[in-house]
DNA sequence: CTAGTTTGTTTAGTCGGAAGACGAACTAAC
DNA sequence: GTTAGTTCGTCTTCCGACTAAACAAACTAG
């Protein structure tokens, strides 16, 4: 099936024959290892259609023959799989307080994942973007030092970015009209594969949808667990972009006026209550919050403790929270009616004491119908879900249908 | 550009033909009366192509020849305009009160447009289901006595519609369950063209798209502004559906938890405090709501008048109504990043009253920068809106390739 | 060893768009 | 008035991509 963008954009051949190979090649990372005949009978397609898709897809090294097999009766086919060992995408994931490099090569397998301390750096955009191209650079060099050819390069950033790749406001990074991109591709030596930003959220939300516990849902929501939290969403199959390319901004819904001050200037955000600084503050109110953005995993660690050994305090502020979060959830399920709203980051650890509160909330203010309604999980990913939607973002390119040239 | 459905869906001929047809008919939608040279100009179309394709648009009526022009210089050409006038769409908006019935060819000319008052049926929906009907037939009776091709009737209903037109639930009518597209279908006597049924938000933000103040605009939401309060979006060009088929539902965010009592149980819901019935309660409190739905048209003149003779009670409701109004724009714009919120309904009449402090809510809320950011308007579309839409989700499939048979 | 089955390739055919030539129809200049 | 130049739209040729159908290959069952 076609489908246009608006504007006039005709279809030719070109159009055709892209698509098809788009359909081959999902079908066999669907279906691995299937035979020429069953994409065929699956797909609708000729079967010399399908030979000669196939033959283009092995000459480009997407797929790969994989001896025969014994079948019940007839020749036997020759199987195929994906062979996605030649190229590698890569993400980068910004934080706070760390880097995060991954690289993925065309068959999904992970091939690379490095954490890096960032402490300390991500104050001055410059020196920021220095330490985020020399990861790159590293990631690219050990990609090639394989035998892999890079198809592309896209960093996550914990704010809003531009289509065309510039940071405007970042927030927790201190940033504002950034543009990465082209220091990134600048650092990188102008390479011949495209390099992006995009926002972490966004970003996430497509790690979920190809490699979470909810693979190939077409309407999911991901929850950026953070500092602040954001949202990224899949609607109809299709990341959700808005007129100038910055949805998500959740964490400035007001849950309760009388809450406690957010940094925006308001109070009773979703953020001032259930980022992880508001949580970590809530549940250990000894612990001096400096502002300083360190790494937060101990703190995280010292809650989760709390909450294992049935603190009460503890547990009722996570009670608290997690209903809070649940109001935030409630707004998106009723507005966006998703599949699933995946909770990442730092929510990850609590969900054991975050999902009942969320998921009864959720239910006390369904609209619908309760069957089919939105779930409520945590996501399967680590912390490095962005850096992987970012590899990700690139290999859906293929999946489209761009081939990687010969 | 080609872009593909999830699944396996190849493309053949077929669909590179419907694409450059559509992009053809759209192209002479936009910019009538145009040439054959000028379109293979601006599309990049080839020449010999647009011709072929103009003469089966020709040959399906779609488009017409209208003379030549006299040029500076060469040729003239001969000038092409759309002929909608063999084809009409038909939409009906079912409201508490009311049914509204709009025909529109395919060259965008409304050619009925009729209001039957339906106070006291919606509450059989078999009953209503046949008022529906009978309206339904008697707007195709007209068009085909108009010489009209019939290209299909959709059915606005103000309630959460699966996507094979069952209305799952419409509190406003007090249905649940019913099987609205089989009903009019069969009333209809099983016709030739497509019956369907849709929520009315998703159908008035297609007309918003197509024929409000911001007309091709790709990201705008439309807020209902009728007894209770929903949200049609669109979203990169196309309307956003969800998983099951329920987006939009804003009516019932908390903005105030200490508000008014609203039916769904809760207090402070967005539809309490700025759904019409709450907005007329709160600025004629002497008026006793008797919980029956009437047509509210003389309330809201009522509410209109005090306004404008700066009743300071009034005003100061409607401010009220206004900031929460705002929240919950304010949370759809942050989420949603749309270039334009559409305030339809009676929110129209009130609009100079409501917009101020929308705004005033907006801007303080506003969490990207200050330029693109979202704006806020009135509908410049009558209470139609629904109904248009209804029209032109027909029609849009005209556009998007789905020609009319001969 | 033969009949039957399934796979995947080959061959012929069709469809639709691209490229470029060409005639038509007009203006401008001499 | 004639000629050159320009623009429009059609016509012809070519090519790329899919389909249909025949066919060769390779196996199993009996």
């Amino acid at each position: 099936m076609i489908t246009m963008q608006r504007g006039p954009q005709p279809a030719d051949f070109a159009d055709v024959r892209a698509t098809n190979l788009a359909v081959v090649l999902r079908y066999v990372r669907g279906h691995a290892p299937c035979s020429r005949a069953e994409i065929a009978a699956a797909t609708g397609l000729n079967k010399a259609t399908v030979s000669s898709l196939v033959a283009d897809l092995i000459e480009r090294r997407l797929l790969r023959e994989t001896g025969l097999t014994e079948h019940r009766i007839g020749r036997p086919a020759t199987m195929l799989v994906l062979d996605g060992s030649p190229y590698a995408a890569i993400g980068i994931e910004v934080n706070a307080d760390y880097l995060t490099a991954v690289a993925i090569d065309l068959a999904g397998q992970q091939v690379l994942s490095w954490r890096r301390s960032f402490a300390g750096l991500a104050s001055s955009p410059a020196q920021a973007a220095t330490a985020i191209a020399a990861l790159g650079r590293r990631a690219v060099n050990r990609v090639l030092k394989e035998d892999r050819r890079v198809l592309g390069l896209t960093v996550g950033v914990p704010g809003l970015v531009s289509p065309d790749g510039v940071v405007i406001m970042a927030p927790n990074l201190g940033w504002r009209d950034v543009n990465l991109r082209d220091i990134v591709n600048r650092a990188l030596g102008e390479p011949g594969f495209p390099v992006a930003v995009d926002n972490d959220a966004n970003l996430a939300v497509l790690a979920e949808s190809r490699y979470g516990a909810f693979a190939g849902s077409q309407n999911l929501i991901y929850l950026t667990g953070e500092v602040g939290i954001g949202a990224g969403i899949i609607s109809d199959g299709r990341p959700l972009r808005g007129h100038r390319g910055f949805p998500g901004e959740i964490g400035h819904i007001t849950i309760d006026p009388q809450g406690p001050p957010c940094a925006c200037g308001r109070r009773g955000c979703l953020e001032a209550i259930a980022g992880i600084t508001a949580i970590i503050a809530r549940v250990l109110p000894e612990v001096a919050g400096d502002g300083d953005i360190t790494d937060l995993q101990p703190e995280v660690d010292e809650v989760v403790r709390r909450a294992r050994s049935n603190d009460p305090a503890a547990l009722h502020a996570l009670e608290e929270v997690g209903r809070a979060l649940g109001q935030g959830v409630s707004i998106l399920a009723n507005l966006l009616d998703p599949e699933v709203v995946v909770l990442g980051g730092y929510f990850v650890p609590l969900a054991p004491w975050l999902l009942p509160p969320v998921e009864a909330e959720l239910r006390a203010r369904r609209i619908g119908p309760e069957e089919g309604g939105a779930q409520v999980v945590a996501s399967i990913l680590d912390h490095g879900a962005a850096a992987t939607g970012g590899a990700a973002t690139v290999l859906d390119h293929v999946d489209a249908g761009r081939l990687p040239r010969l």
